[in-house]
DNA sequence: GTACAATGTGACCAGGCAGTCATGTGACTC
DNA sequence: GAGTCACATGACTGCCTGGTCACATTGTAC
């Protein structure tokens, strides 16, 4: 956590320093990260910078909870709707917020993202271990839920597609940022729903159909 | 490329020097390597190195050719076989070879892991522009084909659905490795079988068939 | 105006890095 | 023994790093 010093700082002030800190950590990882190269962007004195966070991890971990809170913001109105729409739809929906949470933020997923790669690494393993539920555990759970339900077959390997079904979520993102469209929008729905189309014949219960979806609308706002 | 000086060195040294520089590179990536550690674990002078290399990338693309030398081995005879089975059967023997290359050489499975983590990066860009055929391409004709064959549903997405399929390679390797064993083997062959059911499942030309796969032999040498 | 606390500052430190180079060494030739 | 060649060596350069610290500046309370 940031020293008080840090949040007694006028806001903007406070703000141009988060972003020079982001840039930097969105295009290096950690280690690479250079706390030189923030200051100097922010327009700051190496020394105070050290008023402000303990050592370079303090403000990394503080971009983190940072980046957590804002995908929240996206992730939360779909997963407080889990009762009201089968499995496919809702994974639907957590897939769009999860690119329109990119796309709005790309910094931070990129933060979060190079953060994902950097696996086996003791900073790693100090935030997942001391911090966060992984995703998995929430698919699988939504799984179960989904089988109980009777949306998705009984017979798979819950574990496995829970972990599939996570790191789809990123695919599809990868997917469509770097081979679709640069730009937010447009194909993102058509993209999503042939990834869901895809499981949906997988691991559904209901005999493969045939006909692709067409590009529904979103239930979640837009 | 090394220079001559290393090649004319005695197999053992050379050897020695390959095997420190692959763990290290396998621990850190490109830039965090350090020659330095390297030099010394290897236990030769730092002037020696730069007798051999022309510099740190030079080191790193050598032992980025013999990664791709060794995994290609065990690619290579399950490629040959692309007439003589069907779609599903072809890819599990990929998927198949791919796991037990990363288990009989981890640390060059880590290195190329790692190399492709780092998108984005100028060497990374170098080396793909300059050198190889991703895989990609691959999948999208042997998807192709498949279509032709009556393997595959024609309806399918191919560009996104090779993505995919390039992705699950690696994919169910990583979920092998964290998840299920980490001795090679035993179940290695049942966890590729659901991915490749799960495919078949959600591409196949022929309706969904429910009982999953029982553990079958591998058509390649084991 | 003065005292005091909070904040700002950049030269500085120790350490690591990639890469260089003058010098050393030993083997082989004539 | 002299000359030559391939290889070996590690001190050195210049650079960058995260982090510190003695000192300067500012704002406020009295």
């Amino acid at each position: 956590m940031p020293k008080e010093t840090f949040f007694n700082l006028p806001p903007e002030k406070r703000a141009t320093i988060c972003q020079e800190a982001i840039v930097e950590f969105a295009a290096h990882s950690f280690n690479q990260a250079s706390v030189n190269r923030i200051v100097a962007r922010a327009g700051i004195a190496k020394g105070s910078f050290y008023q402000y966070f303990a050592d370079k991890k303090d403000l990394f971990l503080y971009l983190m909870q940072l980046a957590g809170e804002k995908k929240l913001e996206y992730m939360a109105p779909v997963m407080q709707q889990t009762d009201q729409h089968d499995f496919f739809s809702l994974l639907r929906e957590l897939y769009v917020a999860g690119i329109r949470f990119a796309r709005k933020h790309p910094e931070f997923a990129e933060i979060s993202k190079r953060f994902m790669e950097s696996k086996g690494t003791p900073l790693y393993e100090e935030v997942i271990t001391t911090n966060m539920p992984t995703a998995y555990e929430f698919f699988e759970s939504l799984l179960q839920q989904a089988i109980d339900r009777g949306d998705v077959r009984a017979d798979i390997d819950v574990k496995m597609f829970a972990y599939l079904i996570a790191s789809l979520n990123t695919l599809v993102l990868e997917y469509y940022s770097e081979r679709v469209a640069q730009d937010y929008d447009e194909k993102m729905l058509t993209t999503v729903d042939k990834f869901i189309d895809f499981l949906r014949n997988g691991i559904g219960a209901h005999q493969a159909t045939m006909p692709p979806s067409q590009a529904r609308e979103s239930f979640a706002a837009a």
